[in-house]
DNA sequence: ACTTTTATTTCGCCG
DNA sequence: CGGCGAAGTAAAAGT
């Protein structure tokens, strides 16, 4: 009966366990866990899962990588983990339910702060992207639209257009905020300072900086959560 | 098609999602998974996990007590579990295989402490070890790195090396213990005692033990673990 | 209820 | 490869 489970770890398949089992770990702590039924996830690279009916973490685990030594005993099947010196014993009272499935997920994950939260922490935050510098207006509509940036004044009363990625700024985002701070100064007379705030730059956004004038202020995403998370405290769901 | 899966929602079971599907995350961040194949586990608490075929982590989830709806669109099905301001949504292409498990578990999960913790529980009830014992300092750097042993006296003023294990003593551990000292006694030229101190002791450690003269000494995670939660009542976590 | 600490943390980055 | 810090940390323990 054991044999395919076998079968569905050699096939590299991610298997699920559903039965009842006790459970025992020995590592840098031990722990034992008395008859229950659980579901049990084996990954194709090796890592196991030990998840009880409710709660949000495994109640016991096994990094990738492991060894699984599959076992049928008198009592049952018995599936065992190591990984260095970590013991993870999972006893079957009978034969569980065996499903497996062939799994092909090559998709990328993304994760950020949205750029309206990073704005809405520098409005909040205005020091993120310098010391003394104050926001005047949060949106102006210029030529082209969709654009997400700040109005403000430094410290010393020189209008600055700040503009906001969440990602690394390339060198065509320097390029655009060049064309918009030319035709805004057009517009107003004065040559405003530009600073793109991003999390890092590219060789060449670097070198365009350095040509337009254009300046770089490292900014992330984690940065911006931080600010919200601490100063929307008890106020403010209104800003978005 | 989704009626099946509400009326498990609804029966408190415990269920798990296979399918081809996009996850979507907004909350304290923002996250943007594309289509792919993954495993989604609904427990009866309303915890919300998406599994991908690798690692050890859900790549999205939802802690407990989230709110559940189900949605029949043109593409398939979706699961949105919203949770205070955060959002997680599952977007199916198609209808996922849908198992349902009612799973009873009422096993208390007990976890012993690590040699660490043996550790701290002997620094602070020394006489675990014995009757007057002294601990001078915990750790020492000698030519084994990596070990966790204390250094004390006995209530005759003489040197005793301590070392813990939380399992059964083997023939090996006593043969190392015994090479530590002797080449601390060539370093400091008295003969230090030494204990091994664990839950028990293999036969051949036993003889081992008569034959170098180290001594064993009974001490089980458990003691440890009891003394700890007498001992740390409001004081003492700079330990460790 | 809120705050602090822990974790078999895991995971990523960086030297 | 080891140390250091962050996490949508979650969960437990103390206040």
């Amino acid at each position: 009966m054991s044999q395919n489970l076998r079968a569905a770890l050699d096939a590299r398949k991610v298997i699920l366990l559903v039965g009842s089992c006790s459970v025992r770990y020995e590592g840098r702590a031990s722990s034992v866990l008395g008859l229950g039924e659980r579901m049990i996830i084996i990954k194709r690279d090796r890592s196991v899962l030990v998840h009880r009916p409710e709660g949000y973490e495994p109640v016991n685990w096994q990094p990738p990588n492991s060894h699984i030594d599959v076992q049928e005993t008198g009592e049952g099947l018995a599936v065992i983990a190591t990984r260095g010196s970590e013991m993870l014993e999972i006893r079957f009272n009978g034969i569980p339910q065996i499903h497996s499935f062939t799994l092909v997920d090559d998709a990328r994950f993304e994760m950020y702060a949205t750029e309206s939260e990073m704005k809405t922490a520098v409005m909040l935050a205005p020091d993120l992207i310098e010391e003394g510098f104050q926001p005047l207006a949060d949106e102006r509509a210029v030529f082209r639209t969709g654009r997400l940036d700040i109005f403000g004044r430094d410290k010393n009363g020189r209008l600055v257009v700040v503009e906001l990625k969440k990602r690394q700024a390339t060198r065509e985002d320097i390029l655009q905020l060049q064309r918009y701070v030319e035709s805004l100064g057009r517009e107003l007379g004065g040559g405003p300072r530009a600073i793109i705030a991003a999390p890092s730059i590219s060789r060449r956004a670097a070198a365009a900086c350095s040509q337009s004038g254009v300046e770089f202020k490292c900014l992330t995403p984690r940065m911006c959560t931080e600010v919200l998370r601490k100063k929307i405290r008890g106020l403010d769901p209104f800003l978005t």
